[in-house]
DNA sequence: TTGAAAGCGCTACCAG
DNA sequence: CTGGTAGCGCTTTCAA
């Protein structure tokens, strides 16, 4: 069913039913009402393909993630998905599982699409395809990895001071002695955590250890650090992670070490992702506000795409400590430097 | 920059530039090599929506899903999206939130948009503009809440068969007496849980008590009814809750009640989302393939994209029980009936 | 207030 | 092997 279907048995002319469809008011009322009974029984649908295609804009916005398993990336998708349906776009999503050939299809498949927008929500580095976005004139707000440039909205979230948080916290705990366990590969935002990590901790004499697992292990890659961490023998007195999803595996693998948090071994997380509050102990982490950062985005790309004009916007979110059950302070030092058995440690579970 | 422009900078029609850009190999080698050429320091890209016009088929699918804060959606959403992807279609996504408003304007959107499938993985009931996509012929894959029909994939899972192992599976652990946390709205597949653990318990003779919340609640509307239950003096010694996402609410809840799980209550979830094993203790749920359901939803889609008729294929998945630690044997019937406070009980939480 | 007609950028058919 | 051309379904002048 086509406009031109309508029109004839409407007895009008396309660009009437045309009219009636887009709501202009230059049509005479009688004439109005004839073509919405056809319409009603008709089951018309405009094609939004061509529609597009004729005024040179879609009322599309693309969003990229790095990672629709982790909770982080899934909520900022959220409220851009939000705030897009309520003024009237479409959403692709593309999913790049940090693999920048992903990254690349997936802006190269929505400049085709001619999108009004892209929002990025990656940790991976920003690909060639990148600057062809800009060269099409397609606005675009980048979260936490993007360079400054012409044609980009740029919100990012302080990760230095918020690691700088954690750490001072935990030293005024009397930590001396951290793991961190990080991610393998460079992402940007996280590269970021794991210096100040290590900056910090140094200023502090701290002694750290570095621990890395990749990205797609998730979960069971946290585990996994833990049980490095334990076999090292390093014992540390607090375990950071580079973010929630790793610090709840890591509570789960200490738990079946019988390592008591926050008795023997303080942890912390990064994102505050709504399960972080959910487990036991509950975690104490780093709050980013998710949903700003999708709405400070969104009108980001909503600025841009009025009024063909990127500003180039920046915006810096603050962190903010967590401070919940699975941090403590520092355990007696003359305590055992190696991590023992649940039966030694007398750690009782219910 | 378009088509007509590229064919002027290599000196060749308009037709062959497409032909070469489609990988048509009717295309003399030194003609492709010059049109190349130019394509690559052009910044082209073909535009889909004229491709898709002319081709009366977009390779765009349309995933719809009633909650991205429900990891249970996300996750049959990624296997989707992924299928995706890998057979080059690119994916348009609306979340409901439970709406049938909502759930209609994506269906017409996703119409307008001539999408070359659907895939529904939603809670709520079908709306009326549900039709109206079956008259255009789009294939679509609907999980759970399908009802049979000429043109629809109906994937499913057997709800009631899982409710029934969970419920069996706590009367052989000897409880007797057992609450019931679902949704307060009727929604399709959370009703047959509801009332096949009513029916399964009725015939254990088990004395069951209801407590429902909204959807919007999430966790800490898990919460919220556990708080109801102690009220109401009832002392079950198991919960049953209606998802995964409910059950750690309450497992949360209840610790903070000082409440023993499973020692004084046991509690069990449904749909093992990943999450559900990393809680503490870990639930005791019901596994459901979202993997397996999202790679189904998908085939479907594409081989009625593909056939242009819809098979109206049934499946349904069975459900499997995965016990953890959260449930246990029902405590003594001379306990108190009472929920003690966590002192007179003397749970001792790390 | 209405209709005719010119495209939007692309594919596909038909000639050459 | 290549080019010309007729649309795909819609919006948008421009006339009537």
């Amino acid at each position: 069913m086509r406009l031109e279907d309508v029109a004839k048995l409407a007895n009008v002319s396309v660009s009437t039913v045309s009219r009636v469809v887009n709501g202009v008011d230059t049509v005479n009322a009688s004439t109005r009402k004839r073509v919405l009974k056809v319409l009603e029984k008709s089951n018309y649908h405009p094609n939004l393909q061509a529609r597009s295609l004729v005024v040179g804009r879609s009322s599309t916005i693309g969003i990229i993630v790095s990672n629709l398993l982790n909770p982080f990336f899934v909520d900022v998708f959220h409220a851009i998905e939000g705030d897009a349906r309520a003024n009237g776009f479409e959403v692709l999503v593309g999913n790049t599982n940090y693999d920048a050939d992903q990254l690349s299809a997936n802006i190269r498949m929505m400049i085709g699409r001619r999108v009004a927008g892209i929002a990025l929500v990656i940790s991976e580095a920003l690909p060639p395809a990148l600057s062809e976005l800009v060269g099409v004139g397609i606005p675009i707000a980048i979260y936490d990895v993007g360079t400054q440039g012409k044609g980009i909205a740029n919100i990012r979230f302080d990760n230095r001071k918020g690691m700088t948080q954690i750490v001072e916290y935990l030293c005024s705990m009397g930590h001396r002695r951290m793991a961190y366990i990080g991610l393998s590969s460079a992402l940007l935002p996280t590269d970021v955590r794991r210096s100040a990590f290590l900056e910090i901790a140094a200023r502090n004499s701290v002694e750290t250890r570095d621990f890395k697992i990749s990205f797609q292990e998730g979960l069971e890659g946290a585990r996994a650090a833990v049980r490095d961490i334990v076999k090292s023998g390093f014992d540390p007195t607090a375990i950071i992670c580079v973010n929630d999803m790793i610090a709840i595996g890591a509570l789960r693998e200490l738990r079946d070490h019988g390592i008591d948090v926050p008795g023997h071994v303080s942890v912390t997380g990064f994102d505050n992702i709504e399960f972080s509050e959910f487990t036991s102990p509950s975690l104490t982490t780093i709050q980013i506000p998710r949903d700003k950062v999708g709405h400070r985005m969104f009108d980001a790309i909503l600025a841009g795409a009025k009024s063909r004009t990127n500003a180039g916007e920046e915006y810096m979110f603050s962190p903010e400590l967590v401070v919940r059950e699975s941090t403590g302070v520092a355990r007696a030092s003359n305590d055992s430097r190696r991590t023992r058995s649940r039966a030694l440690l007398g750690v009782i579970r219910p």
